[in-house]
DNA sequence: CTGAAAGCGCTTACAG
DNA sequence: CTGAAAGCGCTTACAG
């Protein structure tokens, strides 16, 4: 492999101008840097990124924590993915993906072995066990996902307790006094998700101050499942006029469930749901809908990471401390809802 | 940091010998060993992988180059990432995700940087660049998805010509003579995504060897445009008794279309497509299919590909020369094709 | 069965 | 504006 010494003999100079030329971090004079750059590129030069990581303890790599469920919608889970390695990326950091089953070992291991300068937690629970991980690392981290302590962490999530409530009002506004609620599946719940928690709580709590009636149901994982559980909640709630659906599957499994059911939206039944502009595209969904903004998270949760990572102890203080961020909910009108 | 001359002191021993003793590259008595255990336990000791890097050449870590097209379905794609995550790690690899849209900009950067020990390119074009720039590399690279030029790397992909064959001989076997063909969006033939021209070419050829009609369409790339184009492509050929739908989006929005536009399968009409189980099950699709295999193709290049990283030239020759490994398509009969 | 030492390819005070 | 040298934390011949 071709090292910083070859460049530097090609050039005339000394391993260290090269070095600098390289970071910039002293000025060099036009003519040296020029026959640097051509020594560089005649011989095609990178620098060892292992060798720049030990002198340096920089690896310009961040990890991304995640995990598949079964039974999450996988679709939905990408959305995330791809705006964290888009920024990542424009902001000059590779991704190392980490989908091991045991987060917080798989974390340990990364960061025990200096393989990454800072992390994102994907989908992150209740009582995460990577949140404790992370805070006994020295790599800083952010979350995507609210846990039950936040003690130190930076944290991104949609507000979803105010997304509850701009839902059950703009329900309550057009007349509707009974609806159903589709959650996530009742395993989802288990795993401490906190966004079904925080959801459903909200919305029963606040229908409750309404006045509304709201039957709660959950969810199935897996089609058909899926497809026949919505017909039978259909069927248990003749006198129900709206439906709130916060679960991905079962959004995407609607319209086909809806057509063999025979019900007409919203003239049989309104319908509201939470889902990003890419994920109803992706599945033509045309309901009203809280937009979950996943680009709008990942790029947030990238770009304060990157500035923690890049911060010495001055940075971090300019920076402020840890603390949670909850995006407002932002309503789209898609016509899928109308007076009770 | 903890550093093996850490747990060296710890243990009383030199750090060779606790080299030596995390390897097992020597034998190492059972006292020292058990004096190491005990320091690696209270230090929490893990090898700093730069430095390893450095000294070994070597990173355990696999470059996974992948791009999420606009015109592609982004749930299929994920897919094949999944397989290549878990083998890699069950075989000790992390993963490099690498999203870049110049792949083989990417690669020459993370190769040249020494990141990665070998590479899993997806989604390989017909004239795709970083087939040269993998040929460059020192490092072994194993492609999913068939080029023109495979001279020197391993592929693995599924047998699309096969798989048209079965999907046109067990459409003919039953007395269709007329089928419909949905193809990938046009803008996926024009970057030269192989398996589209692969799977048309055959189905158009091998259904004129046996005397039947075809009518090739382009699916759409994206909802409404998808179910928009459905309506229109059956409307436009109400003599056919089958389809053949060889597009993601297409038939993940197949169910609906054909819900509303009245046509029964396999009364109505015959349909055949390709799809994973997994992707089946996902979308809750009844067609009968070739199985895509996914998995089986992501844990078959993983596996090879850590063969040819872990050996010297002996292993590689052991292993035999890189080349080109097609599956063969297998039918699921799901029940949706009947008589002509 | 174990140790002392060289070397992997960088970066960065230190010195001029 | 530039160079010589130490040091980052490992691995691995070499020697015993």
């Amino acid at each position: 492999m071709v090292t910083i010494g070859d460049v530097a003999r090609a050039a005339g100079v000394s391993r260290s101008t090269v070095s600098y030329a390289l970071s910039g971090k002293r000025a060099i004079s036009d003519e040296t840097r020029r026959r640097i750059d051509d020594a560089i590129r005649n011989l095609g030069f990178t620098p060892h990124a292992g060798a720049q990581a030990l002198a340096t303890s920089r690896t310009k790599v961040v990890g991304l924590m995640l995990r598949f469920h079964e039974d999450e919608f996988a679709p939905a889970m990408l959305q995330y993915v791809l705006p964290v390695s888009d920024t990542a990326r424009e902001l000059g950091y590779d991704i190392l993906m980490v989908t091991d089953a045991d987060g917080a070992a798989a974390l340990r291991r990364i960061t025990g072995a200096g393989k990454v300068d800072g992390l994102v937690l994907l989908d992150v629970t209740h009582d995460d066990p990577r949140v404790a991980a992370l805070r006994g690392a020295r790599e800083p981290g952010v979350l995507i996902g609210l846990p039950s302590d936040t003690e130190g962490v930076d944290v991104f999530d949609l507000d979803f307790a105010a997304a509850a409530r701009t839902l059950v009002n703009h329900l309550h506004a057009l007349g509707h006094r009974e609806t159903i609620l589709v959650t996530p599946p009742e395993d989802v719940f288990s795993r401490g998700a906190p966004y079904s928690w925080r959801f459903r709580d909200a919305v029963v709590g606040h229908a409750r101050t309404l006045g509304m009636t709201v039957h709660a149901h959950y969810g199935e994982a897996r089609q058909p499942g899926i497809a026949h559980s919505l017909h039978a909640i259909l069927d248990a709630h003749p006198g129900a006029t709206a439906m709130v659906v916060h679960n991905d599957g079962s959004v995407a499994a609607l319209p086909m469930v809806l057509h063999e059911h025979g019900v007409r939206v919203p003239h049989d039944l309104s319908v509201v749901s939470l889902y990003s502009h890419d994920f109803g595209r992706t599945f033509a969904l045309p309901y009203t809908a809280v937009e979950t903004s996943p680009d709008e998270l990942g790029r947030l949760a990238v770009d304060l990471l990157v500035r923690r990572m890049a911060g010495g102890r001055a940075e971090g203080e300019r920076l402020g401390p840890p603390g949670v961020n909850l995006i407002p909910p932002r309503l789209t009108d898609r016509g899928s809802t109308g007076p009770a």
